[in-house]
RNA sequence: GGUUCCGUAGCUCAGCUGGAUAGAGCAACAGCCUUCUAAGCUGUGGGUCCCAGGUUCGAAUCCUGGCGGAAUCACCA
C-alpha cells in the first residue's frame, strides 16, 4: 500500500474511533503540499474538526502527533489554519528512487496484470473513422491522435484495449468521386500521374462538386429553381445516385470501380497512417456492417420500443426521453446512418465482448451517440452502457471552422511537411547535427516535427475547441514537444558520458543523502507518474500525461541547472543525481509515449 | 426556440473528485554559456477567473438565472 493510503486508513480509524462514526471512503483528502508551504503531504482537516469538537488547528495536530508516532516513513509536521503539512522522510524519497530506478516501465501497469480489470473484457477503442472521399486534414489528425493517445494511456493503466477504424466506404459522396472521375478522369490512376491516391479520389470529388455547382447555377436561371432544387434535379447529382443504386445491387462494373478507387485511397491514408505512427488491430468497412445493422433493427422489431409506420419506414420510439422519434429503416428498406453504427456496434460486441466501447468522435456528433445508445437500449443490447462517445472540440482556425468548400482545410500531409521542415531548419540554424548522417537527420527532423504538432494538439483538454493559427508556425520553445524532447536527449546526453558502467554502480547510492531543494521537488513530481497515469485512464485524457510531462521536464531544467551531475565531488550525491537523472528520462519516455511521441537520444 | 459544451493574463492554454496568496508558455523588457546540450535557466511587468445571486468554514471549480461563443436538433455522414 502507497504512503497516502496508508495515511488516509490511520486517520479514517481515529477519527471513527473517537466520533464513533465511520466516514466515507474517500473524504480523506490528501494532495501535494504546496510549493510555498514546508511539507510534502496536505491533509486537509476542515471536514472532520465538527466530528471531533476541536478547532482546526487542534484536530490537525492531534492528526500529526498520530502520524508521527504511527508511521515511520512521516517525520514532523507543521499546522497552518486546518492544513496539515507531512513532511516525509528523506529515506522515503530516496528509497522511491532506488527502488524504480532499474524499472524500464515505471509509471505503467504491464497488460493482464490486475485480474479484476482483465474480468471486465477489453476496451474497444475506435478512432480516425474517415470518409473514402477526402484526404485527412488537420481535424483528421486530432481524433487520430487522440484515439491513438487514449488506447495507449489505458494500456498503461492496465486495461487490455483492441483498436478499431471504422471506414465509410459506401454512400453517395462515394460516387460523387466514381463518377468524376468515369467523366472525366481519363483512366488517370495514382501511377499514372504520380499523385497520392486519397489526394487523386479527393480532387475528383472536388471536381464532382464545381461541375455541380454550374450545372445547378443553370437550372436556377433557367427554371427558377431554388438551390436545394436544382442541386437535386441536376443530371450530375441524378446520375451520382443511380450509381449508388447501381453500387447497392452489386452492378459488377460499378463495384470493381469503387474498389480500384477505394483501394487508392487506403494507399493513401495508410501511409499518412504510418506517418502520424498510428495503428489499428482491425478495420470495419461500413459496407460490410450496414446489412448487419438492418437486420438487427429488422429483429428488434419484436420489441416494444420499435415500431413500423405504414409506408414501411422503421422508427425507434424515443418519446420517453423527450427526443423526437428516430428513423432507422427507409420506406425502401435501405439503411441511415444510424443503422450502420448499430450493425457495427453489434459485430464489434459479438468479435470482442468488450467492458466498454469508446468512439472517439468530434462533438458534431453529440446527439448522434446519444441516440445511438438511447436505440441500443430499447433493443435491450448488453452493451448499450457500455458505449463511451469520447467528445472533442474543433480544431478552428482564426478565421473559424475550416471548410473543405472553400478550401480552408488544412491537409495533413502537408502540415507533416511544414513541421518536418520547421524542424530541420531550426536544428541547423542551432548547429545541432553536424555529426549526423542524412538518415539519422532525417529521422531526427521527424521525431522533432511530428513531436512537436502531437503535443500542440493533445495539451489541449479534449473537449474543448481548440485554436489553430496556420500564420504562426507551432512553437518549438516553452510548452512544447521539443522542449520535453530537448530535455530528454539532454539527459541522455550526461548517461552516455558516465557510461553503462558507472550508471549502474550508481544504482548503490546510500539512502541518507542530502536532498537540496530541487531534487527533492523533481523526486516528488516524479513519484506522481503512476497516479497520474491512472487518473488520465479515467479521465481519458491525454491532455493530463501531456502538461505534467512538461512539470516533469521543467523542473529537471532547474535541477539541471542549479547543480552539477557529473562534476559533483561528492560521489554517492554524483551516484544519486545519474539515477535521479536516469528516472527523469524514464518518466518523460514514458510519458511522451503515452502520448504516441518519441523522443530522441541526441538533438 | 430546445438540448449539450465552452468562457481564466494582450495571445495559446493549465488549474486533479470544492481547499492556503489563481499558474505555465508565447509576445515585451532585463540578466546568465571557459563548466555534463542556452530548443535551457533567472528576473520584471501583465487578472473583475464573463456577470449576478445561492450553497459553506472555504467557490475559478458545485447550483440557479443572465450575457457571449460553438455544436446539434435530417429519410446527410
Amino acid at each position: 500500500m502507497n504512503i497516502e493510503d496508508r495515511i488516509a486508513q490511520i486517520v479514517e480509524a481515529s477519527v471513527s474511533e473517537l466520533s464513533g462514526r465511520e466516514i466515507k471512503p474517500g473524504q480523506v483528502v490528501l494532495q501535494r503540499t504546496r510549493k510555498d508551504f514546508e511539507g510534502d503531504l496536505t491533509l486537509v482537516v476542515f471536514p472532520f474538526v465538527g466530528l471531533m469538537r476541536r478547532s482546526p488547528e487542534d484536530t490537525a495536530g492531534y492528526f500529526g502527533d498520530i502520524l508521527v508516532e504511527k508511521l515511520e516513513e512521516v517525520e514532523s509536521f507543521n499546522v497552518v489554519k486546518g492544513f496539515l503539512n507531512l513532511s516525509l522522510t528523506k529515506g522515503f524519497w530516496l528509497n522511491f528512487l532506488k527502488n524504480y530506478s532499474g524499472d524500464e516501465a515505471f509509471g505503467l501497469i504491464k497488460p493482464g496484470k490486475q485480474p479484476q480489470v482483465k474480468a471486465r473484457g477489453p476496451v474497444v477503442v475506435e478512432y480516425s473513422s474517415p470518409n473514402t472521399n477526402k484526404p485527412l486534414h488537420l481535424g483528421h489528425i486530432r481524433n487520430n491522435l487522440l484515439g491513438y493517445s487514449v488506447a495507449c494511456i489505458l494500456e498503461g493503466a492496465g486495461r487490455e484495449v483492441v483498436k478499431v477504424n471504422l471506414v465509410n466506404d459506401r454512400g453517395i459522396h462515394i460516387c460523387k468521386s466514381m463518377l468524376a472521375w468515369m467523366c472525366f478522369g481519363n483512366g488517370e490512376t495514382p501511377g499514372s500521374s504520380g499523385k497520392k491516391g486519397d489526394k487523386l479520389v479527393g480532387e475528383y470529388y472536388v471536381l464532382f462538386e464545381r461541375e455541380l455547382r454550374v450545372q445547378a447555377r443553370e437550372l436556377m436561371e433557367s427554371k427558377g429553381l431554388s438551390e436545394e432544387e436544382a442541386r437535386n434535379q441536376a443530371p450530375l447529382m441524378q446520375e451520382a445516385r443511380e450509381l449508388l443504386l447501381r453500387w447497392e445491387s452489386g452492378d459488377r462494373e460499378v463495384v470493381d470501380i469503387w474498389k480500384q478507387m477505394n483501394g487508392w485511397v487506403y494507399d493513401g491514408f495508410d501511409a499518412t497512417y504510418r506517418r502520424l505512427g498510428v495503428d489499428f488491430d482491425k478495420i470495419y468497412y461500413e459496407s460490410d456492417t450496414y446489412l448487419l445493422g438492418k437486420e438487427t433493427v429488422l429483429e428488434g422489431l419484436k420489441n416494444d420500443g420499435l415500431y413500423k409506420k405504414e409506408d414501411g419506414s422503421v422508427w425507434a420510439d424515443l418519446q420517453d426521453d423527450k427526443l423526437d422519434d428516430k428513423l432507422l429503416l427507409r420506406a425502401d428498406g435501405t439503411s441511415v446512418y444510424m443503422t450502420q453504427d448499430i450493425g457495427t456496434a453489434q459485430l464489434r460486441y459479438d468479435d470482442y465482448q468488450p467492458g466498454r466501447m469508446v468512439y472517439v468522435v468530434g462533438n458534431e456528433q453529440n446527439h448522434h451517440f446519444n441516440v445511438l445508445k438511447k436505440v441500443l437500449q430499447k433493443l435491450d443490447k448488453p452493451y448499450a452502457d457500455a458505449i463511451y462517445h469520447l467528445s472533442y472540440g474543433m480544431v478552428e482556425l482564426p478565421a473559424g471552422k475550416m471548410k473543405s468548400r472553400e478550401g480552408t482545410v488544412v491537409d495533413a500531409d502537408d502540415l507533416m511537411d511544414e513541421m518536418e521542415e520547421t524542424a530541420r531548419r531550426m536544428t541547423e540554424e542551432l548547429g545541432k547535427t553536424q555529426d549526423f548522417n542524412d538518415i539519422e537527420k532525417k529521422e531526427l527532423y521527424q521525431i522533432i516535427g511530428l513531436g512537436a504538432l502531437k503535443y500542440f494538439i493533445l495539451k489541449v483538454d479534449p473537449k474543448k475547441n481548440m485554436l489553430f493559427n496556420p500564420e504562426e508556425s507551432i512553437d518549438f520553445n516553452g510548452n512544447t514537444g521539443p522542449f520535453i524532447q530537448y530535455t530528454h536527449a539532454r539527459i541522455c546526453s550526461v548517461l552516455r558520458t558516465a557510461g553503462e558502467e558507472r550508471l549502474v554502480n550508481a544504482h548503490g547510492f546510500p539512502a541518507d543523502i542530502q536532498l537540496q531543494e530541487k531534487e527533492k521537488q523533481l523526486i516528488k513530481t516524479i513519484y506522481d507518474f503512476p497516479g497520474v497515469v491512472k487518473e488520465a485512464a479515467e479521465e481519458m485524457s491525454p491532455a493530463r500525461i501531456a502538461n505534467y510531462t512538461y512539470e516533469v521536464a521543467r523542473e529537471f531544467n532547474q535541477f539541471y541547472h542549479d547543480h552539477s551531475i557529473l562534476n559533483e565531488p561528492d560521489q554517492f550525491v554524483s551516484d544519486f543525481r545519474l539515477c535521479l537523472s536516469e528516472l527523469t528520462a524514464r518518466t518523460i519516455r514514458n510519458g511522451m509515449g503515452l502520448l504516441g511521441i518519441r523522443v530522441p537520444e541526441r538533438m
